[in-house]
DNA sequence: CTAAAATCCTGGTGGC
DNA sequence: TGCCACCAGGATTTTA
């Protein structure tokens, strides 16, 4: 499932090729795809437009155009890449945006969970995000600021995007394993000690498994824009009763707010 | 406030 | 081999 690390994977490798691309015309084939504007509308404003670049925000791949912004969220199974026209689409192809030159931008989505947004400002979409954790102004202290308030297991803190933007199932998980602090925990019973942990945790996994290109489980999951799996190897996601990297505990799958959670019930507390 | 459950979806899996 | 029930998971919405 793409979290921060692969939509920003997939962000840097579309922003080799994409920016000074024109869109000449646009087709929905699944029309649940796109959350705004309606099919019609959608067309209309996007041909023409041109390609400035390609960002993220949370996990949002972040398209700036000459005029607005084309947000895509990946979900569990999208898939953004170029391809030439006369390539033959598979089925399950649910937009394409002809582009100049004879390429096109597709979104491939198995599942049909992912979302496509044209708006005039990308904060119509990202204002209730929270801090980018990697940002350099997310410091310790709004960390602190931030986590003090809130009561609730460190698992779902986490998952929660209006408390950090861009960490999904996987590294919640895997950030959790790095600070030693179990999933479970309240977030206003961590020592001061712990909140560091927890800082340091975030982006210390999230910048390691950027520079691993992200994570692909078994199967297949995520393939960047280019094909290419992420290199990322998660020490706790998807490994239940197999060895603690550190200890050898077999590691613990338990279920929180409908989320599984792996852990080690020894390193953990 | 937290939190759980339901919702949207389909490929993959385990049981028989 | 085939059929089927079931699960995973991000975000949102509903319910307690």
């Amino acid at each position: 499932m793409p979290e921060l690390p692969e939509v920003e994977t997939v962000a840097r490798g579309l922003q080799e090729r994409l920016p000074g691309s024109t869109i000449t015309g646009a087709t929905v084939y699944w029309p649940r795809t796109l959350a705004c504007p309606a099919p019609e509308e959608f067309q209309a404003r996007i041909t023409g437009r041109r390609v400035e670049s390609v960002g993220r925000r949370g996990k949002y791949l972040v398209i700036t155009l000459d005029h607005g912004y084309l947000l895509v969220h990946l979900k569990m199974s999208g898939r953004l890449f170029m391809a030439p026209a006369d390539d033959a689409q598979d089925p399950h192809i649910r937009a394409v945006l002809d582009l100049d030159g004879g390429r096109q931008l597709r979104f491939r989505d198995a599942r049909k969970f992912g979302r496509i947004y044209l708006v005039d400002e990308h904060e119509e979409v990202t204002a209730p995000l929270g801090p980018e954790p990697l940002a350099d102004c997310f410091s310790l202290e709004e960390f602190r600021r931030r986590l003090g308030r809130r009561s609730g297991r460190l698992k779902s803190m986490l998952l929660n995007q209006e408390f950090l933007a861009g960490v999904g199932n996987i590294y919640s998980d895997e950030i959790l394993f790095t600070a030693r602090l179990n999933p479970l925990r309240r977030a206003d019973t961590l020592t001061a000690d712990e909140q560091v942990r927890l800082y340091q945790a975030v982006r210390s996994v999230l910048h390691r498994a950027i520079n691993s290109s992200g994570t692909t489980l078994p199967d297949r999951n995520y393939l960047d824009a280019e094909d290419r799996a992420g290199e990322y190897r998660a020490e706790v996601y998807g490994r239940t009763g197999r060895p603690c990297l550190v200890c050898g505990t077999p590691i613990e799958r338990t279920v929180i707010g409908g989320r599984s959670a792996h852990f080690c019930p020894h390193c953990q507390l």
